[in-house]
RNA sequence: GGGCGAUUAGCUCAGAGGUAGAGCACUACCUUGACACGGUAGGAGUCACUGGUUCGAUUCCAGUAUCGCCCA
């Protein structure tokens, strides 16, 4: 379609018993095609118009050709569009063929196929379209019906390849008859067959399948299957025309025989020149790929029907449903299970990329720039829930992308962590990874690790199952970067990097973070196997050490060991990493170099945290750059603070550098000022929320104990950080 | 005209009925023995608008606006 600015010309077609009762002598009917007013054979107006009451079903003469041609009322016509009166032309207009159909009237072809009137059109015969619009339009002035010419903006179709306007035509066509086809998909969709995901598009294929109307099949191009109909041409003076009787068959020497026996021995026959729709023979792949029509193909036998098609939302009906339809009729079954809806990936404009706007990002420049799995990893990575269109970013100028940059990045990220892993596994093989973890000889953070490396596996596979593609690369991703190689590579690296006389315990220990680093990094090899096939391939070949025939794609999901999830560890590291990150922040605020060395001292009452800490001195130690670590309960701090201590609080926390002369008071003083009214912030929101009786009432339990929880934790944080305050005054 | 989706940090987008999250970008410090395609810390949002349901709405419901897509 293309908007084009054209005129609508008004023209009078008189009655042809003269003046009506009410004095009417002619309708005023417009067009933007005067052209095909040849082929008219009717004019509709709305059954509801008050104004044409009395003249439906009269009939009108039309001009320059004479032809009567009657008066019809039509619901589907417009009466505030124009005049109300629509010129109806069945053989030229697909909306007017329609009305036609409706009433019953004749179809008279004005045109001939290469653009120009046929004889159809009288004196116009023989003229081009362009050239007897302008001259059916003289006529029609010199003879006094042309009434109004005014400009008019429309949208025509266009033809992508000729750039000229297309004309409707009527010709003989191939239909499939679709309704007991659409039928037993109908059927079948009551039972969830197939399934779609996600699952509002299910209705769209639905509605099309409950309105359905007869498919035209017959394409008129030069490549294709024929359409397997042979005309009985000797019938009708060898030549195709509406009465030529035809043969269906499955090749020409059956549709010979065929005529032979219908038409006697000298028959002629000739193949239509028509070719299938391209979705015909797509509608045939699930299973044509199979093998079938040999339904004992072992492919066959084996892979059909399948569990899942991968396809946009724009073909659900070109496709989707032809293959359903297809596969209904031809093997009685629906040809997959599950039908995945991904979305579109759109430009940087959030535009659909197609081949006429150009706007297209070229994947071979970001493979180029980023590698192939980045470029995969960054699109899954986008997914969000399922179905939904991904924008990608992209700079034109520099061929560039941040959201592609970002996943090579992580890709690097692997690639080092691996790295690492490499130079510190020293003779750890895959058999003790996966046989010989000794669980109860594990440090606290190998057993933290072990447990969120088994909840990301359970995360991961259910996500996978369930085409939640973009969850699970989120959640790989934040598996690997941060508690990985974040957390958990720091954390061993104390245990990795020995002095030059190790005890026993010390080669065991460090046997121990080999097994475990090595068993983490090759599951998440394989996790992520889908999402990177390429890295994880070379990774995986790295660390296990595996000929290249052995490959990763063809590894069983990594195995869950139940004894390894431990929920309660999990909370008591996230405490941990609390507590190191608030004493990092601290050392940040004080200015102190990270070369800088500072003792740091933990206080508090919570049980939990207190028994965590002190069990991962060694840990905190490194992680804080601290020259000491001391934790204590309030009541066994040995001496009195220094009041120019660095100190801050969190819940009940207290955490306290001495480090005197290094600090700014000042700043300490703002910070703590700071923290101070958060803490009453937050006190007054969680004491208004439980003076509300109704909250205390009607919300559930847990949430009004977690609420009163909060509150603890926020008035001894406040009590604290008064405390400090005071002891600075 | 009918249907569907979107609106949350500067950008691209998650999220869940109980005090807002990520990546990129930004600020400061750090060339520390895997990684500067990096590390540590930090700043940043009236969750489009208006009503309703609820003890409580950014989240659920209805409507409005804007943008986009599909079908006629």
């Amino acid at each position: 379609m293309k908007e084009v600015d054209g005129n609508l010309w008004h023209f009078r077609y008189p009655l042809t018993n003269g003046p009506s009762e009410d004095g009417i002598s002619y309708l005023e009917v417009a067009t933007t095609r005067p052209e095909t007013m040849m082929g008219d054979v009717a004019v509709a107006v709305n059954p509801s118009d008050a104004r044409y009451q009395n003249l439906i079903g009269q009939s009108l003469t039309l001009p320059l050709v004479g032809r009567q041609i009657p008066v019809i009322a039509d619901e589907h016509v417009d009466q505030d569009f124009g005049t109300g009166c629509v010129k109806v032309t069945p053989a030229h207009d697909p909306n007017d063929f329609a009305i036609g159909q409706r009433h019953n009237l004749p179809q008279i072809t004005v045109m001939n196929k290469n653009g120009t009137m046929n004889s159809q059109a009288g004196s116009f015969d023989g003229l081009d379209r362009f050239d007897a619009r302008q001259a059916v339009v003289e006529a029609l002035d010199q003879a006094g019906f042309l009434t109004k010419v005014e400009p008019y903006r429309h949208s025509i179709p266009f033809s992508d390849r000729g750039k000229v306007p297309v004309e409707p035509l009527l010709s003989t066509q191939w239909f499939v008859r679709m309704e007991s086809m659409a039928e037993r998909c109908r059927a079948h969709l009551s039972n969830d067959q197939p399934n779609f995901v996600p699952e509002r598009w299910e209705k769209v294929y639905k509605d099309w399948l409950t309105d359905i109307r007869d498919w035209c099949v017959s394409r008129q191009l030069w490549w294709g299957h024929r359409i397997p109909a042979w005309f009985v041409i000797s019938e009708t003076n060898n030549q195709v025309t509406d009465t030529t009787p035809y043969i269906v068959a499955l090749s020409e020497k059956d549709a010979l025989l065929k005529a032979r026996e219908q038409y006697g021995s000298k028959v002629e026959i000739a193949q239509d020149e028509d070719v299938l729709d391209t979705w015909f023979s797509s509608g045939l792949w699930p299973f044509s790929t199979l093998g079938w029509p040999d339904e004992n193909n072992p492919d066959f036998s084996r892979w059909y029907p399948t569990n899942v098609l991968v396809t946009g939302f724009d073909i659900i009906f070109f496709w989707v449903a032809r293959m359903t339809m297809m596969a209904g009729a031809f093997t009685g079954q629906m040809p997959f299970s599950d039908v995945y809806i991904h979305g579109l990936v759109r430009d940087e404009q959030n535009r659909k990329m197609s081949k006429s706007a150009g706007n297209g990002i070229d994947p071979l420049l970001l493979i180029d720039r980023y590698g192939t799995d980045a470029l995969r990893f960054a699109l899954v990575k986008e997914v969000v829930g399922a179905g939904q269109d991904i924008r990608l970013d992209y700079d034109r100028k520099t061929d560039t992308s941040a959201t592609v940059e970002a996943a090579r990045n992580f890709a690097n990220k692997l690639w080092n962590a691996t790295r690492f892993a490499l130079m510190n596994l020293g003779n750890t093989s895959i058999q003790e990874t996966l046989e010989s973890i000794d669980y109860s000889s594990l440090e606290l953070s190998d057993k933290w690790i072990l447990s969120r490396l088994s909840q990301v596996n359970v995360d991961t596979a259910k996500r996978y199952q369930g085409y939640a593609l973009g969850e699970a690369a989120k959640g790989l991703y934040e598996f690997a970067w941060n508690d990985f190689c974040d957390w958990y590579l720091e954390l061993i690296k104390r245990r990795l990097n020995l002095d030059e006389t190790p005890s026993e315990r010390d080669l065991s220990d460090r046997k121990n973070s080999q097994i475990v680093m090595f068993k983490v990094l090759r599951d998440f090899l394989v996790m992520i196997h889908p999402l990177m096939p390429h890295l994880s391939e070379e990774l995986w070949h790295g660390i296990t050490g595996f000929p290249d025939d052995n490959v990763l794609a063809l590894q069983s999901w990594p195995e869950v060991n139940q004894d390894f999830f431990d929920q309660e560890l999990e909370v008591s590291f996230s405490e941990l990493f609390n507590s190191i990150r608030l004493v990092r922040n601290l050392r940040a605020e004080a200015g102190l170099k990270p070369s800088q060395k500072a003792p740091v001292r933990f206080v508090t009452t919570n049980k939990a945290l207190l028994e965590i800490l002190k069990k991962s001195i060694a840990d905190v130690q490194v992680l804080t750059r601290a020259s000491e670590v001391e934790v204590f309960l309030p009541q066994e701090i040995p001496e009195v603070l220094n009041p120019k201590s660095l100190a801050g609080v969190s819940g009940d926390l207290e955490i306290i550098l001495p480090i005197e002369g290094l600090v700014d008071l000042n700043a300490l003083k703002n910070r703590l000022q700071k923290d101070l009214s958060k803490a009453e912030n937050e006190i007054q929101i969680l004491s208004n929320r439980l003076g509300n009786e109704s909250f205390v009432e009607k919300a559930p339990d847990a949430v009004v104990l977690e609420c009163r929880a909060k509150l603890a934790d926020a008035e001894s944080q406040a009590t604290l950080v008064r405390q400090r305050l005071f002891d600075l005054e």
